[in-house]
Formats: structure tokens, sequence, C-alpha cells
DNA sequence: TCCTGATTATTGCATATGCAACGATACAGG
DNA sequence: CCTGTATCGTTGCATATGCAATAATCAGGA
């Protein structure tokens, strides 16, 4: 039986990437769910709301990487728990124009503080690579695999 | 109404990092998925197996980082395709005792020459950052977040 | 030997996910 | 004005996921 081509997981990009990223988003996510009850899916229309202006659905897929009909929900749930307003938008009644309610922006007000004390905390740790780290990530971002 | 405090979605590295390993293995997958109906989870199985000996499902989750139930399945899966053998541990009859067949054999010789060539091309592609990427990941796969 | 507590893998279940199909709306060309 | 085409958001559906509960097995001590 001829052997296998060395292969090590555990230094396959891909896979390194995905684990960190899991690590990554867990805290944050495990937090954000148990006090408040929202998802990362949430949290980014969320943040994108913070923002300001009217907001559609296709704008969320484009600008915060959520898939329309995961967006379509995040959206659904954030409105019925009463944290953005959903109306159809005025001049393209195909659209829907959401933003951030008095309770939303209550909401983000106590978030947004906890998400940059945990990138200072993240920028402290990886001070050192952190320049590299970004000029990574923007190639892969960048460039189509 | 009080201003929130500014923040940056798009510089914000749980949600860089999850966009970036999102890319990095959307291509991977979907060539295995299409061509060899092969899932992530199942993947990392394979190559766990493709090191040798034998391997219960714990050995899975604590090497690959899979989740129990989903290693579980993914093993279940590749048994029935018959790219693993799956019996019970001859020693300890709790544990599973997971091993690549023959056709699984012959599916990694396809799929690691495949793998290498992509990491290949990831590392020409970052050749520059990879030591402080490679870094960076480090300090995030072993700092307790 | 016989309990008791741990460990392991599987499964049930509720929820999440992604894709495709759909209905509603807009728009351009005739 | 009409008609065909494109865009947008929602939903149906099949599958995936994660957690908790369970059954089987083991190890150690009374």
């Amino acid at each position: 039986m001829r052997d296998l081509p060395e292969f090590d997981l555990s230094r396959f990009l891909p896979y390194r990437m995905t684990v960190a990223a899991e690590r990554l988003s867990a805290g944050m996510a495990r937090r954000y769910r148990a006090e408040f009850g929202i998802s990362v899916a949430e949290w980014r229309v969320l943040v994108h709301l913070a923002d300001g202006g009217e907001v559609s659905i296709r704008d969320l897929e484009a600008r915060v990487n959520l898939e329309k009909s995961k967006a379509s929900r995040a959206a659904a749930r954030l409105a019925a728990d009463g944290y953005v307003t959903k109306v159809p938008n005025a001049q393209d009644r195909r659209l829907v124009s959401l933003s951030l309610s008095d309770k939303g922006r209550a909401l983000m007000a106590d978030l947004i503080p906890r998400a940059l004390a945990f990138q200072e905390r993240l920028d402290r740790l990886l001070a050192a690579e952190r320049a590299a780290l970004d000029a990574a990530l923007d190639a892969i971002l960048t460039e189509d695999l």
C-alpha cells in the first residue's frame, strides 16, 4: 500500500484561520448572547445601523457579508425585539428601510464600548504582528481565491 | 439623542478573521464537496486518519477541533460511504477505532496534493506577511480569550 | 463481587443555515 | 399604456448544528 504525502493540518492556513476566527468570535458571541440574546448576525446588522442612514437588506448583504436570508431573519428578529424599526422604503417599495430604535440605540451604547475594549485587548496581544496581520487579511479578503 | 461611539466593523478583528476564514475555506470546500461529496468536517477527519494509527471520536475532538457530535456524524457518513472503517476498540469498548479504508486512502491520495497546491498558492500570496501571520495565529490560538 | 462515579459515543430535539422559488415592485422599450 | 425583464425581500424546505440526555463500558473501592 503506497504511502500518502505528508500533510500537517495544524499548519494548513484555512484550518488555522477558521479555528482562530471561532476563538475570536466565541467569547464575544457567548457574552452578547447570554446578556442580550444577540447573535453574531444580529450584531453585524446593529453595527451597520449604528453607522446611520437608511439601510436595506441588500446593503447588509454587501457591506457586512450576510447572506440575504440570514440578514432578513436577523432584521426580523431585531424588529420583533424592538431594537430596530423596519418600514418599506418610500422611494422604492421593494426595499426595506431599517434603522435603530431608541432601544436599539441604547443597546449599542452598551455593546460598542465592550467591542472596543476587546479590540484593544487584541491590539495589545498582537502588537508586534498587527501590521503584517492586517496586510495578510487584506490580501486574503481582496484576492479572488 | 446622544451619539454612539465610532465603530468600524470592517476593522474589527473577529469580523475580519471570520470573513477571511470563510473565503479561505469556501474555495476548497466547494470543490471537495462538488467533486467528492466531502464536507469540511469530513475532510478534517480524513486528514487526521491519514496520519495513521487508531483514532477515536475524542481524539478528533481534541486534535482537529470538531465538537464530538459533529465528529461522530462525520465519521458515520465516511463509514457509510466506505472511506473509513469503524470498529469498537478492542482494549476499551467505549471507544471507536477509526481508520482509512483502501478507498479512503485512494481519496486522500487525490485530496492531499490539491491541499498542498492551495497551500503553496497562499504561501506565494502572503510571502511577505507569512511569518507574522503565523505568529499572530499562534498567539490567538494559544491565548485564552 | 457489587456499587459508584467517570468516560465515551450516539441520538433527540430545537434552532440555524443556505439555496431555490416565489410574490411584489420597478423600469425600460415599444 | 403594456409588456417583458430585473431587482428585492421573504419563505419553504432539506440539511447542518450544538447541546443535553442517554446507553454502554470501564475503573476503583468496599
